[in-house]
DNA sequence: AATTTATGTAGTAAAATTACGAAAATTATA
DNA sequence: TATAATTTTCGTAATTTTACTACATAAATT
């Protein structure tokens, strides 16, 4: 629906395709990487295929020929399918896994940001706007998550806390009620304690609202879910980069409110940085 | 010198290159992205030059050739960075302030890894291997990252605990000592609670790492810095990335810490994975 | 059997590369 | 300082490779 990686799209169209273009995408999807340096002689060959059969297929996915093709398979490439070919192995130096950890998480980022739906956005904003209470939700890593978005929120003149304890969530979630809003953030989506705690407050009127996998038991309960797909861990040493990406959503949502809310509201967000300013050390320079 | 951007490696060059390369890298880094989808014809008209120049011009930067070239092009253009780091507008919406934000992010995150010191990351994973004990600290937001990290390290069967307490933190650093390892998370490293704890723990005799911005109090107390410069928030809308930057470079040294460890330590963490998939819906499909 | 769709052949156009030589710049020598 | 020798830089022209188009035939569908 939204941007698309091309690999995808062509794993997608592929029952649509004739004989001599699945032909095409099957050699193309084997081996992407090894399709953007060769030839249009060289592909129809190892497809079995003409040259200007190669030429359709390029033309069938919006390129205005096989150079082009090419190009925007690399791209693809890039954004998407990278971190595939790019894990870290068990003799990797620093030199080696440092990068290949920072281009993982780019690349998710990168994803999500083309990938999110600025429509739910708003509506959380909405909703974040107009609640009387809120509170941040999460466990284990996603616990850190929470906590960083009540610092965050806590700007706000909001009242706004998390809380990573399940006994302590269970508690709030069933003394909620209409007006406040429960914002859980899971990676998975599928931790019971989570889902637990989400049904009760659903029950009890609040608003929740999920930053999960689509598709998840979690994403299922809430009221609006912000929907993350990062892909699985297929890698034993990479970390898991779906807190970051969380994150940055929580961030992309406090600007949403802070703007929202207009240029009346700067003076406060001044205000609370300035009292911060006495804890520090002076700048020498 | 690292996985450098090819962009930035043509703008590097440019000062040694000759009269027609450096005529060609101009048009270039003027519009990177129209480069990519022009012939060679095209592009030696545009620099003024002849075909064959724009052709050696490719060579010397490590391409087969032209369309290698364009394809190396294509690709370090989408891999996240955008380069210019667009503020967030008072009177922006949704479609247009969350690229932005995500953008600022992936700008930081990219630059680190291009100029994070390799032998300082190694040096700090000796440094958590060899720790007794480790203690991550942080205040306010840097306080979630250190949470973060405990969650992360915590799998290492190392003992490990963050504080964003300042009382609890000065009595553990004064009754720290050799062994004990002391993870100061900063952003600015010029907080006086966290730098008069850091002292306190080097005063006793215990490492004290520092993931702090460079030249800052907290940098020149530290036994080993890892330096974060990232600008300073000129925009009043756009968040702090800096805790994004620091969880990764987190990220960075627990893969360091686990591939040190080899190959016998992954069934540890396996059973701390599976320890967690009772706790989980599972996954209908 | 008629029509549409799919695919290949052959020719053409475009693009990229190579070989070579001229021009410019640099270095050496008188 | 002038000039010759050498190296580097760069362009012309020819060649090769690559991609595309028009057309025809084959296959599939109606």
């Amino acid at each position: 629906m939204h941007s698309q990686n091309l690999i995808n799209i062509i794993a997608d169209e592929l029952p649509d395709l004739n004989k001599s273009e699945s032909k095409v995408a099957r050699v193309i999807l084997a081996d992407p990487d090894r399709a953007t340096s060769s030839s249009i002689a060289a592909l129809a060959k190892a497809a079995d295929v003409s040259e200007p059969s190669v030429n359709r297929f390029c033309k069938r996915f919006n390129a205005a020929g096989f150079p082009d093709f090419k190009l925007k398979l690399a791209k693809s490439l890039v954004s998407g399918v990278r971190f595939v070919n790019r894990n870290v192995d068990p003799d990797d130096d620093v030199v080696s896994y440092t990068p290949k950890i920072f281009d993982s998480t780019i690349n998710n980022l990168a994803m999500v940001r083309d990938r999110i739906s600025h429509s739910i956005v708003n509506q959380v904003v909405d909703k974040l706007i107009q609640a009387k209470r809120i509170y941040f939700f999460g466990l284990g890593a996603s616990g850190s998550v929470a906590r960083d978005a009540e610092n965050k929120f806590f700007r706000f003149n909001l009242p706004v806390s998390f809380h990573d304890d399940v006994l302590m969530q269970r508690m709030l979630a069933s003394t909620g009620g209409t007006g406040d809003v429960f914002f859980f953030i899971s990676h998975t989506g599928r931790t019971k304690e989570v889902v637990d705690v989400a049904e009760i407050a659903k029950a009890n009127g609040s608003t929740v609202i999920g930053l999960t996998a689509p598709d998840s038991p979690l994403a299922a309960i809430s009221s609006v879910t912000l929907e993350v797909e990062v892909p699985e861990n297929t890698d034993e040493y990479m970390p898991m980069t779906s807190r970051i990406v969380h994150l940055v959503i929580l961030d992309v949502l406090a600007t949403g409110v802070t703007l929202r809310r207009g240029p009346d509201f700067l003076p406060h967000l001044e205000k609370i940085k300035n009292s911060l300013k006495s804890t520090r050390f002076i700048r020498e320079s």
